[in-house]
DNA sequence: TAATAAATGCAACAATGTTGCGTTTATTAT
DNA sequence: ATAATAAACGCAACATTGTTGCATTTATTA
């Protein structure tokens, strides 16, 4: 991922490649985890905030980007991959926030998780954990 | 669960039972799904928005009240079970919203749940389903 | 380089979060 | 039952975020 694949996936989505955006998603990017929105504002602070918010509604529709998490009144996004789409969102992995770091990360299960309720149908399921990071570990 | 529950749980948990508190209560527990915060406030509407606030503040924190989901702008709360105390949230079950009726539940699965990411220490666990539920099925 | 649809910045308003403070009320002690 | 007291309430005030309209600017295409 890099300036030239964000472009070109902005393209693919039909959304122009415009500085706001292209600077959101390096942004993002380079922090590695999902970032929270007070952040986001803070290295974005060049732009109106109306922007930043249609930027981020644009992203998010056109599945480039997702909210990984919100609590209290932070809201945190990350990067979509490969699988989202325009409308048509799809995330295999979980959520997680490290209790000591705290940051909010994507991660990757190992086993299948498979949630039952009797009588129930389930399209979706989000999954969202709290704990230690494994560089925190020890 | 009746007003006396509720009157006693608040003295049990050093709050007084006011008016306020024991109609939130009331109304929540009559709503039986996870209630909307506009519908709250709907049926709350002749106490001062700051007392709603604080209100639910209050109860959230001491185990008698919790979010039960989040979505855009509205944050669904529900009655806790008898495990949640002042500062100890312990839920063991479940957030559902059904895309028929819209209401967002509390439920049991029926297997325990293990999920693990390796080298990861996970202390809590939320999961948050969306499908159609048992009434709206068939 | 010109045309055009999309994106931006700004103004404006709504909703919710949050605190301070003076008044009222629930609870406890007399 | 009454008085004392800490808790809760209502109101004012301010912050943050969400959201829309509209005129101007910009990215893309012709
Ligand atoms: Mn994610
Ligand atoms: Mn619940
Ligand atoms: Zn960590
Ligand atoms: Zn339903």
């Amino acid at each position: 991922m890099d300036i030239q694949y964000f472009k070109d996936l902005l393209h693919e989505r039909a959304l122009k490649a415009t500085n706001s955006r292209l600077n959101l998603l390096t942004t993002m990017l380079a922090y590695k985890s999902a970032m929270p929105y007070s952040a986001i504002q803070e290295s974005m602070k060049s732009v109106d905030r109306v922007t930043l918010y249609r930027t981020l509604e644009s992203l998010k529709q056109s599945g480039i980007i997702h909210k990984a998490y919100q609590e209290n009144n932070e809201t945190y996004y990350a990067i979509c991959g490969k699988k989202c789409g325009h409308q048509q969102h799809s995330h295999d992995h979980i959520h997680f926030k490290c209790l000591k770091c705290e940051l909010v990360t994507c991660e990757q299960t190992t086993t299948d998780i498979k949630i039952s309720i009797p009588e129930f149908v389930i399209n979706t399921t989000s999954i969202y954990l709290e704990g230690i990071c494994k560089l925190c570990k020890d």
